[in-house]
DNA sequence: GTCTATAGGATGATAGAC
DNA sequence: GTCTATCATCCTATAGAC
């Protein structure tokens, strides 16, 4: 295996770190700590705390702009687009909870120029959800409710997951999407 | 109007600043400016940082215990328990939309006591919750789905309502529980 | 690329005057 | 109950040796 180039490193420590402690309640010490040298040395590789912040949420905050596009530029009904997204949110989530949490709960840090950036790609991942809900009630396969709750119900679940994976982790992840996909779909009344 | 105490007051200026930036991104100077005097003298009220967290955090937590020890007692089926759990959290989150962030976002900067304590009342809340679904299942009332992928999306979305009512804030409560019951229970899809 | 040393500032908290 | 003054500690970041 091709060893891992230091700067990756320290995102990578530093992710898990900011994942069960927060951004502000870590240190550079700790991070270094961890990597076993001390925090100067890590200067060598970064700018700064900032640098490994931004890297984190806005390479994440980047794989959900890509995998929405692609959703919206399939042909398919809203309902399959839907699927689409739960499977794209499963998908980072198993592959980068870390950055999925610190995105969550610490892009209020970022500096100003990245914060912008990641309300836009924020807002407009949003609004093309939106778009599918609204255009899936027109064509009448999702129920005519508000579209508002609709789209928050999915999205904190969906957000949040990283959460839910951690813990209960060994649920193959075909099982996971399947079993949400249905809860959300069809709810979990029976003889309806 | 009877004027708040001033340690309510301090317990109030700090859940707001720790919903915006989080606890350990909001210094005792912060606080007390917010409040207009100067940071020695909030120590006249509490005894330090750490008991405002504490006292945001296990207030809410002890509101949530106490109403599903409520719903668990009363005598109906399974979803309207559950009805009845989307209510409480709609109302808490309402009335405590700040303690509500600090509560999911802060919990594990509690000190070592409370963080235990705090720990226990959420694990039997959801164990309540969990079971309410299982007998649920049993009863056919609930469809016979992995009851852990239920109980997971119901309860992100309830946690993170405060996010999602600060900003449709205007939405009448009603109106949002009857929607958010509606998707829940029945999901999304038309014609099923 | 890592180290030691340190600058320069913020932080939680205390002592004691008023 | 609030203030000023201050302490001890921690923080991010830089300079310069190796």
């Amino acid at each position: 295996m091709k060893t891992r180039s230091r700067k990756k490193e320290i995102i990578d420590v530093a992710s898990q770190l900011f994942k069960e402690k927060g951004y502000n309640a870590v240190s550079m010490r700790d991070i270094a700590q961890e990597m076993g040298i001390k925090a100067a040395s890590l200067y060598n590789h970064i700018t700064g705390k900032q640098e490994i912040l931004s890297t984190i949420i806005l390479d994440v905050a980047q794989k959900f702009t890509n995998g929405m596009n692609k959703v919206m530029m399939e042909k398919s009904s809203s309902i399959l687009k839907i699927q689409k997204i739960i499977e794209l949110h499963i998908g980072i989530t198993i592959n980068y909870s870390e950055g999925m949490a610190t995105l969550n709960n610490d892009w209020m840090h970022l500096n100003d120029t990245d914060r912008k950036e990641f309300i836009k790609m924020r807002e407009e991942y949003e609004e093309s959800f939106r778009q599918i809900i609204k255009q899936g009630i027109k064509d009448q396969e999702i129920q005519a409710r508000h579209p508002e709750v609709i789209l928050f119900s999915i999205l904190s679940t969906l957000r949040t997951l990283y959460l839910w994976y951690q813990k209960r982790g060994k649920l193959d992840a075909n099982i996971l999407k399947k079993d949400m996909v249905e809860v959300f779909l069809n709810g979990i009344v029976k003889n309806n």
